[in-house]
RNA sequence: UGGCCCGUCGUCUAAUGGCAGGACACCGGUCUUUGGAACCGGCGGUGGUGGUUCGAAUCCACCCGGGCCAACCA
């Protein structure tokens, strides 16, 4: 059998994964009566990035297909990094991929049940207040080889533990003084079910509740409980809680949550190539200055791919691609690469800019004078309509790259005697190449063929190349700001994730020049630079007289594989010449 | 080192004891007023060893490799 059952064998809707086979089943029983219940639990701690969006992709995913429930629940437990800037922040982020939540909740909207299940726990013998300092709890706890060691108060009155814990919440105690633990077994072998902490006494200005509590409870005890509380069916997470499924479900027995439980599921986090997802990284690179922010177009947050131009359907259907699984990846960057220019490629015009302008002048094409010629803004294969108008004069740019004095083999563009069509312009030939005193090529003296306009010959005369063009006196300069990985290494997350950071990771063009049918276009539109990649306006820098662009990702090149393997080829004959006449050498010597 | 999780083309992912399939990447070709896109073709995989079975990627055992856990983080 192929794999495609349920759909997904294009990769573009979301298959049969192990998440979407146990809901199906559990739907298929009637264990939750029908229901399907999601939620999605970021920590307002910092901005959602791409591995997020993996999350968010199913959880709202999963719920959306089976005509279930989503919310949005922040899980606000740890006043300490938590700020109300994140929470809207996230919010829009979820909203601008594509998705809106069933119900808006905080883990902090708990903290009295919360507060009441600690109490509970602690009357039915299942937790005690432990008033050893942090350090003896540490050394308490065991290894992953030794078993721990209770704790002197493991075993003290239910009535002491109850005062104690009714002490702490009243603000008796200093930070650390006491903490609330679960009474389970000190030398299992999964250490998170060592007596876990369960409340901390944390003195600290709450975004949300102020200083109403200072005593704020742990991840493991809000969030099985939180579910439960908000009847979700499948609480959905990555690998690295596999162990805390444990606490997870001995919780909710322990409480006599109501049936039938949550359950908790774990699937692979999405790692990529060439960047990290860990948020401590992230924020790093923003309080170092490494990057601009958090929106920085090199940051795989979704703030910062949305300002580099890509497109929530982009994300979304890279998220597809990827599929969800419990073995540990690391995505090929091409493949969110692929998603981008397959989305950008239906949707967006495309229009001409120079980024190294090299001048040419048209020697018979009259001073003075323009042609404006109508171009269509979407290729044949692209089922959108529209065109726009472009100047023609005497004095053009072209991109310096696009002209090579001694071309190599299969270099199809302009070269001095050499013909190519200046794309929906004319046929133009090169005719002289003038150089300032360094050498350096300034200028491209050019003749045209006036029956070529629009781009074919009625003599049937083919040429090789295309290459894009701009007005001199009608193009706009611009800035044109090349993006590219923000590490040179497949996996910076090995290492010192700083010393890996690519130099090269953003390549600013101050002189470009754009053509003018685009002047007036709001920033944030995106555009297809013809031949060169894709690129949006940038929100925050473009202004109408220095338009700003970011580019989103480049076209795929062709013509860059075929140098690679030139030169490669050339490398090696040096390499064989090398040793051929070290070998004659030797003969002779 | 104790426990748990995971090993399928280069990468991501299907297979639910019955023909190992798809996507991306790569290579070749067709087409082309983008060296884009599209289309066609090709390359290429079950970590190892035993066992169960008519039949094993799938079940069992052992080995090897990777990941997670010893925060009063999530």
């Amino acid at each position: 059998m192929s794999g495609d059952k349920g759909g997904g064998s294009d990769g573009r809707t979301p298959g049969r994964d192990f998440v979407r086979e146990i809901v199906a089943a559990d739907l298929a029983s009637g264990k939750h009566g029908g229901r399907v219940a999601t939620r999605f639990p970021p920590e307002p701690n910092g901005l959602l990035h791409i591995g997020h969006a993996k999350a968010i992709c199913l959880d709202f995913g999963v719920a959306a297909e089976n005509g279930g429930t989503c919310n949005l629940r922040f899980d606000d437990t740890n006043p300490e990094t938590e700020e109300a800037g994140y929470v809207e922040a996230i919010k829009r982020d979820i909203r601008w991929l594509g998705f809106e939540w069933s119900e808006l909740r905080h883990a902090s909207d708990y903290f009295e049940q919360l507060y009441d299940y600690g109490v509970h726990l602690i009357e039915k013998g299942s937790a005690y207040v432990d008033s050893l300092s942090e350090e003896e709890i540490r050394a308490h706890r065991g290894t992953v080889t030794e078993p721990g060691r209770p704790s002197p108060w493991r075993d003290r009155p239910l009535e002491e533990s109850l005062d104690f814990f009714r002490r702490m919440r009243a603000g008796e105690f200093e930070d650390g003084a006491h903490v609330l633990r679960a009474r389970i077994d000190m030398a299992s072998p999964n250490m998170i079910m060592r007596d876990p902490v369960l409340f901390r006494i944390r003195r600290a200005h709450h975004y949300r509740t102020g200083s109403e509590w200072c005593i704020y409870p742990m991840y493991d005890f809000a969030h099985c409980l939180s579910d439960s509380i908000e009847g979700i069916t499948h609480s959905l997470c990555t690998l690295e809680f596999v162990n805390n499924r444990a606490i997870y479900d001995w919780l909710l027995e322990e409480v006599e949550a109501p049936e039938p439980v949550p359950r908790q599921y774990e699937f692979a986090r999405l790692n990529l190539e060439y960047t990290i997802v860990s948020k401590r990284k992230l924020l790093r690179l923003v309080q170092d200055g490494h990057v601009s922010g958090w929106d920085d177009p090199r940051m795989p947050t979704l703030s910062g791919l949305r300002r580099r131009g890509v497109t929530p359907a982009a994300i979304r259907n890279f998220c597809g691609l990827v599929g969800v699984a419990k073995a540990d990846n690391r995505v090929d960057a091409a493949k969110l690469e692929y998603a981008i220019r397959d989305d950008l490629n239906m949707r967006v015009p495309r229009v001409m800019c120079v980024q190294r302008p090299l001048r040419v002048v048209i020697t018979n094409f009259p001073e003075g004078e323009t042609d404006w010629l109508d171009a269509p803004l979407y290729p044949h294969d692209v089922p959108l309509e529209g065109t726009r108008p472009v100047p023609f004069t005497r004095e053009l740019y072209i991109e310096r790259h696009d002209f090579m004095e001694d071309p190599p083999r299969r270099f199809f563009r302009l070269a001095p005697g050499r013909e190519v069509r200046l794309r929906y312009g004319y046929f133009i030939r090169c005719e002289e190449v003038v150089k300032d005193e360094a050498g350096e090529v300034v200028e491209l003296r050019c003749t045209y063929d006036p029956a070529t306009r629009g781009g074919s010959a009625p003599d049937g005369r083919k040429v090789r190349g295309t290459i894009h063009w701009v007005s001199a006196e009608h193009a706009r300069p611009c800035e044109v700001r090349l993006y590219d990985r923000l590490f040179r290494t497949r996996d910076p997350d090995r290492g010192d994730f700083l010393a890996q950071l690519n130099p090269d990771s953003l390549v600013v063009h101050a002189d470009a020049r754009v053509e003018p049918s685009i002047a007036d276009d709001p920033p944030g539109t995106r555009y297809q630079f013809e031949r060169v990649g894709y690129f949006i306006s940038d929100e925050e820098d473009s202004r109408p007289d220095r338009l700003v662009f970011n580019r989103t990702v480049g076209l795929r090149d062709s013509w860059v594989k075929i140098r690679k393997q030139q030169m490669a080829q050339e490398a090696r004959k040096a390499k064989g010449r090398g040793r051929k006449k070290r070998k004659r050498g030797k003969k002779r010597g």
